[in-house]
DNA sequence: ATATTATTAGTACATTTGTACTAAATTAAA
DNA sequence: TTTAATTTAGTACAAATGTACTAATAATAT
């Protein structure tokens, strides 16, 4: 049977996510796949190039997910943070080793430096409707929101990280802890409307 | 002029920092100390060996710099979450290959995991106190200040790599800015005389 | 059927790494 | 001063890694 790039992607982003990153070489990758390290870089002619290709899988997937995602409100907030720590647990061998890739890849790291700044300007505007439909409150301290924006995304970066340390490894129970974990971070700066609604949201969860 | 284990420690450190963990070997250490690899071997037999020193110089730093902090009510919290992140900072290298080295070396996540656990009774702690002083307000969602402090320690063990993305390299200039961000996520929870006290004490600072 | 292209296996090379080992040199002890 | 211990330099070794190269095989096109 004829190897695919598509394969060799699959079987990589496994042994990523089991090894990590560090601990899977080309011979392992080629190994799994029972083919020939010479096959494998045939298609892939560096690692990096492997990595890269799976990154921009998470990105394609990531973008989809927020497309997707278009309630209105709090639930927006949810389904988008759901579906984006489904997607980072897939890669999680990218989360875990995502300071190494940033430093390493400047591919990555200048993609990943305009999806932040897209990504800052959506949270933004989602945060100034949240505040004109009367459900968050408005800013008390100086860069009150811009501050809460950089501990979402730090979260959002690193939550994989830090399960897969304090909890021996990370399974994908602790997804939904997370999702939990992220979306109470916004509780307190919410209105009496923005609670109730935040209460009518996690009892429709339950269910 | 001969060589020491203290000077061993403070070079290495310094290389880790600026190269980063993997980019220095013990070559690396050994030419910069103007000695030979089999003396720096005969010092530390492994390069583990240097990387676990420096994780409990940092320690010994942290524990001292908390027990110092004994104030009362916003000002400790601040004053402790000032004295950590310079810490962090200062061993910065630790911080930026944080989840490589929970994964790869046993008895420093050995015991990483033991700090763990006694920085979330001191946190508890803390926040009963505050809650019963009247600062911060009771529990209105379950697991709240749990969650608060799992955001926490996440930010805490972090914020070094993000800031190391964000902001091309990190620097010194950056304490102050997490400093702040890791405090405003306490201010949506403070009481009215809380906040009072957040206010004062954010004048203080200025001074 | 033949020619061309794509795919595969196998191997080889250069580099790096941690660290073990030996012998010399230096320092401390007697 | 002689002996013992400590420290140093230099080297060597084994293992792993990314990846380039060559020749074979298989698939496709003409």
């Amino acid at each position: 049977m004829r190897i695919t790039k598509g394969k060799i992607l699959q079987v990589s982003g496994t042994l990523f996510n089991e090894k990590g990153l560090s601990n899977v070489s080309m011979r392992t990758i080629a190994d799994e796949l029972t083919i020939s390290p010479g096959n494998l870089t045939y298609h892939f002619r560096k690692r990096e190039d492997i990595i890269e290709a799976l990154y921009f899988e998470l990105v394609d997937n990531m973008n989809e997910a927020i497309a997707q995602a278009q309630q209105t409100g709090l639930a927006s907030i949810y389904q988008m943070t759901q579906a984006i720590n489904s997607i980072l647990y897939t890669y999680r061998f990218i989360m875990l080793d995502f300071t190494t890739i940033m430093r390493n890849n400047k591919k990555i790291k200048t993609h990943f430096e305009k999806l932040c700044e897209l990504r800052k300007v959506q949270f933004t505007g989602i945060i100034n409707h949240l505040i004109k439909t009367g459900i968050l409150r408005q800013e008390e301290l100086p860069r009150e929101y811009e501050f809460l924006y950089y501990r979402f995304q730090l979260i959002g970066d690193y939550w994989v990280s830090s399960a897969e340390i304090l909890h021996q490894k990370i399974a994908k129970k602790h997804i939904e802890l997370y999702n939990e974990i992220i979306l109470q971070s916004l509780y307190p700066y919410l209105t009496k409307k923005g609670r109730n609604e935040y209460h009518a949201l996690m009892k429709s969860i339950l269910i």
